[in-house]
DNA sequence: GCGGTTTCCTTCACGACCCGAACCAATTCG
DNA sequence: CGAATTGGTTCGGGTCGTGAAGGAAACCGC
């Protein structure tokens, strides 16, 4: 910091996993992209450093990264020059070097992100969802439409997408690049990763919406400096991700992890699946309002539908309502359940809870987080630290942007 | 199958996962010598197209591994000979290149193996478990006096073991080669694998109990031929293990996967952890014994202690007794329950039950898997099958040995 | 200002690893 | 017996990354 330079491109703060994934083999010069992508501003010999490498590498891997435009030479020193000897020369991802976009779909509203290679946000869009369950082309149509909105609000042309990632709520096969059963659609098995990827021009990669969160907690939120962590969201219904070893973790058939319909009371609660005892039969949003129907008799219950109706219910509750307040009291215990479940199954570092409706914050108060910390065992080792992320819109179209960044990063980087 | 030649060296089945590991950055070394060992007699030609690796790779890296004493080539053609061209030379790993023990210790026995490096078993042994709680003196002299009756019984002198896979219940830092806690133990934080490889004189890999069960499965069991399954075991307590891409997965702080103790209950049953609803205080033998002197009233029951008193209350439900029976119906609607949230959370391709105290098949009855299956969610594809691997006495420690195993193979192949 | 020191970066020769192509070897088929 | 077929080996070469040596750019003390 012994001088002040203007910078001519964006100091990019980094973005993607701090942390190099255990078990990688990942080719040496993508390391270094990495690296340099994560650190935003970072040396030569500090990424020698980081990545147990001998300088001589590292010059020529850069070198080549640079000519190939995928990696600049900045001005200004790196965050911390030490004080004497040559100072080192920053390197930081050349943003330009591609653009990518972030899809998210859910039952309300459709959001999406365009990112530059640096995991700088260029523009956003919004488009309210299409009613009911969709057949292939109302997809196609939609995230058409909203890549539209979204190449004006960020002044990207057409085909000016290097890659689209898409995350949806349902079982998707990521790798494969299906949909094997979704909320939102009316087909099963549905190879939409293929269909968008004609209409839009460029690879589309899919992901679980849940998966996808946890993928924008890894790459921009609060786990980038950490390696094993856990994510549960709250949406329209309930889900979670996993990172262990500071890489996502699919389960084993490629599908997500249903946290939302795992049992928690024998014979309880009848799940909109048809179950009975599905711990989103206690705590997802419609559980609460067909509850808050019966709490709120005797109010104008008729006008108030969905989120207005929890809103009230929400009010209500903190007001000393008893029976409103009784809801969200059993909802918030059974959350703490789920909650130690995920603790002791996974044993995560810690636990993040992300999601758009997590305005109700009875389902993550400081009795439930200690309601959780009692349920677990004690294994000699503080409990998991469980930290709320209530960010707002973009942030799951972040994500599924995040698998485009690093699909595109691949492809580049051999 | 065209001659029949008398083999010098036992013809080993092969053991090992039978599938490459996922994302295994391993030295080819180490991966043709895998892979030999995982088909029992392999040959060169068979391997390269294992391995997707060329012939010529194939050629140098086996001499070199002959040379060394690791592999060796056997007489007689491998398993299906083409019938036209040069016949293929099977190689096979050198049994004798070394020889390991797996030592499992649990509250009521202790058992070892000795295996050679085809895996195949070359003496049993088996003590009773030191009563109480242990210090780390008992620890290592029990173990002492077991490999030393080990020893006896593989002939295999002292010293004779080039590594010693050791399971015992608790929380278990396998990387780190300590014991956080065990209820075999009186000291948590407990660094067993220093101790115990001094005193043995041959590096100790130390790993939770039902870990070890899980890898019995991936090494020699059911679960060779599968990338992704969960191991269930049931034993004083409850335990899991989880097998994903073909490696056994350690939770994010290293420890296991506290299944017994997740909560299927709000203010459940009590639990000899101390809190209520956990799954072990509806299924474990204890939580059956305590229900079954309620049960039991009127009988004989002040003689009956312990497995007499289980064998009791089994034989009882058999017979029709309704107080019985429907300990056991509980019992088993609770396991249902802990399978299918197993199977949602993480998604295996197949679900298998372990242990010596399976013998109450109320717990893994039809009953049980149809109820399992109703409360798994629709995905379109078929529920986890369940598997039943009511294995005798060596089983579990064959799991540890293959640790040994493991560690002496990365040892000699660099 | 000017060597000495420190830190960063580059150059260059080399070794480890694995591959492709060509070739030899051992068997069956016609 | 030659052709075909399959298994295994030899050999030159490419890629990747290293260690050692040295040049480059700053600071320090005189």
């Amino acid at each position: 910091m012994n001088r002040a330079v203007a910078l001519l491109e964006p100091a990019p703060a980094g973005c993607g996993p701090a942390l190099p994934a255990a078990g990688a083999p990942r080719p040496l010069r993508r390391a270094i992209y990495e690296t340099v992508r994560a650190g935003g501003r970072v040396s030569r010999a500090e990424v020698a450093k980081a990545l147990d490498v001998s300088p001589a590498s590292v010059t020529a891997l850069t070198s080549d990264l640079i000519a190939a435009g995928h990696l600049l030479e900045t001005e200004g020193p790196a965050p911390a020059p030490a004080r004497r000897g040559r100072p080192p020369v920053a390197l930081a991802v050349r943003p330009g070097a591609a653009r990518v976009a972030g899809l998210r779909m859910s039952d309300e509203s459709w959001s999406a992100v365009a990112l530059d290679m640096g995991g700088a946000v260029l523009g956003e869009a919004r488009r309210a969802a299409p009613p009911g369950r969709m057949d292939a082309d109302t997809v196609e149509e939609a995230a058409a439409a909203l890549l539209a909105d979204l190449g004006r609000a960020a002044r990207v042309g057409p085909e000016g997408f290097a890659s689209v990632g898409v995350g949806l709520p349902g079982m998707v096969d990521h790798p494969g690049g299906a949909v094997a059963w979704s909320p939102l659609l009316l087909r099963r098995d549905l190879p939409l990763a293929d269909l968008l990827g004609r209409r839009l021009g460029a690879p589309v990669l899919l992901e679980n919406d849940a998966q996808a969160a946890t993928l924008a907690e890894l790459w921009f939120g609060a786990g980038r400096f950490a390696a094993d962590f856990a994510v549960v969201t709250i949406e329209n219904g309930l889900g979670m991700g996993l990172v262990a070893g500071n890489r996502l973790t699919r389960g084993g058939g490629g599908l997500g992890l249903e946290l939302g319909h795992t049992k928690v009371q024998l014979d309880g609660a009848l799940c909109r699946c048809g179950r009975r005892g599905c711990l989103e039969a206690y705590v997802a949003d419609y559980a609460l309002a067909r509850e808050a129907e019966t709490a709120l008799v005797g109010g104008s219950r008729a006008g108030a539908v969905g989120a207005d109706l929890l809103d009230r219910l929400h009010a209500e509750a903190k007001a000393g309502h008893p029976a409103a307040a009784s809801i969200f009291r059993r909802a918030g215990r059974y959350m703490a359940l789920a909650l130690s479940n995920v603790a002791l199954l996974f044993d995560p570092a810690k636990i993040i809870l992300s999601g758009e409706r997590m305005r109700y914050d009875q389902l993550h108060s400081d009795e439930v987080i200690e309601e959780m910390r009692r349920l677990l065992i004690d294994s000699g080792r503080p409990p998991p630290p469980v930290e709320i992320h209530a960010w707002g819109g973009s942030v799951w179209a972040r994500g599924a942007a995040a698998l485009a960044l690093q699909h595109v990063t691949e492809a580049a980087t051999g």
